[in-house]
DNA sequence: CGAATTATATACCGATCGGTATAAAAAAAT
DNA sequence: ATTTTTTTATACCGATCGGTATATAATTCG
C-alpha cells in the first residue's frame, strides 16, 4: 500500500553502477547520482540507505551481471581453459562498447581520502577472493595433473589476475580489445596447449 | 630579498608526493596537504600556484626520483634485460618500504569527477609515453634480431607494461615484493635467456 | 633608521559535499 | 470520506572543498 514507486530500482541501480564504474566511488556526486538515475536524493536514500549502501548494491550488480563469466570459467575441466576463458571475460567485460571502460572492482576506489576507506577494503577483500577462488580450482588442477610443470597454483592464480588487473589499467587508459588480446596470447604462450587425448 | 622562506621546497614536494600518492589526486584535501608538508595555504599556493600545479610537480618528482630505473633499463644491451629490468624495477617501487604502495601514476587519477579530467588525461599520456619508449626499444631489438620470433617490438611493450600495472595494482592491495618477483618470473618465462655469445 | 619586498598567519570566500526535515501527493484500508 | 502508509518534491543542514584578501612579520636595500 502507499504511493507507488515512479522508478524501476534495477534501472536506477544500473545507472548508479556505469556512473561508480566511469567515475568513481569519491569522484561520483550524490548529484551525479540523483540526476543520473532521474531520482531525487530522499528516493535515493529510501531505497538504498546512503551513497555507501548504494555502492555497494552496484557492486553487487556488477558482480552479478559483468563477471559472472569468472565463476563460469572455473567449471571449465581443464585448467588452461580457466586461465583462458577469465582473461579474455576480463578483457571483453573491460572493453566493452556499451558501458564504461575498465574495471568497476579497481576504478571504485583504488587511491582514496579515509572517507572511502571502507568501500577500498572492500575492494580489496573482493579482489583477493576471485585470486583465492582461482588458486583453489589451480590447486585441483595440480592434483589432476594439469598444471605446467613446476608452476604453484596460487602463483598460477596471482598471475592470471595480475594479468587481468593490467589490462583493466590499458582498457582504462584507452587500449581496445584486440589489443588486449593480444597480451593475453602472449601471457598464455608460456603454457603449452595440452595434446588432445581420450580419456 | 624579502622575508626568507621557513620552509625546505623538495622536502614539501616529497611529503606532497606521498599523499598524493597515497590518497589520489581527489582523495587527498589541500588541508592533508598543508598539514602534511607544515606550511600554510598562501604558502602553498605561492610556491607551487595550486592544486593542480602541486600535483603536476609532485609527478615530475616521481618520476625524476622514483621512475629513474625506466631509461636506465632501456640502456641494457639485450631486450630481455630491458624487459626484466622494468619489470623489477616497478615492482621494487611499488613495494618500497618507505612510501605508499603502488604507483602514483595510476592510483593519482585513474577514475574520477570531471574536476580531475586533466590530471587523469595526464597519467594516461604518461603511461602512453612510456610504453612508447619501451616500443621505440624493442623496435631496436628487432632489427638487432634481439626479440623472441614472431613477436612484435609495440605488442610487446604492451605486454610489460601491462604487467607492470597489474603488479601496481597488486601493490596496493597489499602483494609483497616476492610475491610480484615470482609473477614477473612467470611472465618471462616465455622469453628465453639467450645463450651467452661472444661478440 | 625607514622603505621596499617577500613570506607568513588568520580569517574568510562561494560552491559543493553527503545527508535530512518537512510537507504535499498518491495510493490502500477502513 | 477519512485515516494510514509510502513516495515524492523542496528546502535546508553543518562540514568541507579549493582558493584568496588582509594584515603582520621578517628580511634586504638605500
Amino acid at each position: 500500500m502507499g504511493r507507488p514507486r515512479e522508478f524501476d530500482v534495477d534501472e536506477a541501480l544500473e545507472t548508479a553502477m556505469e556512473l561508480f564504474w566511469r567515475k568513481g566511488y569519491e569522484g561520483t556526486s550524490l548529484t551525479d547520482l540523483t540526476e543520473g538515475m532521474g531520482i531525487t536524493k530522499p528516493s535515493l536514500y529510501g531505497v538504498f540507505g546512503n551513497k555507501e549502501g548504494l555502492f555497494l548494491k552496484a557492486l553487487e550488480r556488477y558482480e552479478r551481471t559483468k563477471m559472472n563469466f569468472f565463476h563460469e570459467a572455473l567449471k571449465e575441466p581443464k585448467a588452461r581453459d580457466v586461465a583462458e576463458r577469465i582473461l579474455r571475460g576480463f578483457a571483453d567485460s573491460q572493453t566493452a562498447e556499451t558501458g564504461p571502460s575498465g574495471c568497476l572492482g579497481i576504478n571504485g576506489a583504488l587511491a582514496c581520502s579515509e572517507a572511502a576507506a571502507e568501500i577500498q577494503k572492500c575492494l580489496i577483500e573482493n579482489r583477493h577472493r576471485g585470486e583465492r577462488d582461482l588458486g583453489k580450482r589451480f590447486e585441483r588442477a595440480a592434483k589432476e595433473d594439469d598444471l605446467p610443470l613446476g608452476q604453484e597454483p596460487y602463483d598460477l592464480a596471482r598471475y592470471i589476475m595480475t594479468i587481468s588487473q593490467g589490462t583493466a589499467i590499458q582498457a582504462a587508459s584507452g587500449a581496445d580489445r584486440p589489443a588486449l588480446y593480444r597480451v593475453i596470447d602472449m601471457a598464455l604462450q608460456f603454457w603449452p596447449v595440452p595434446v588432445a587425448q581420450n580419456s
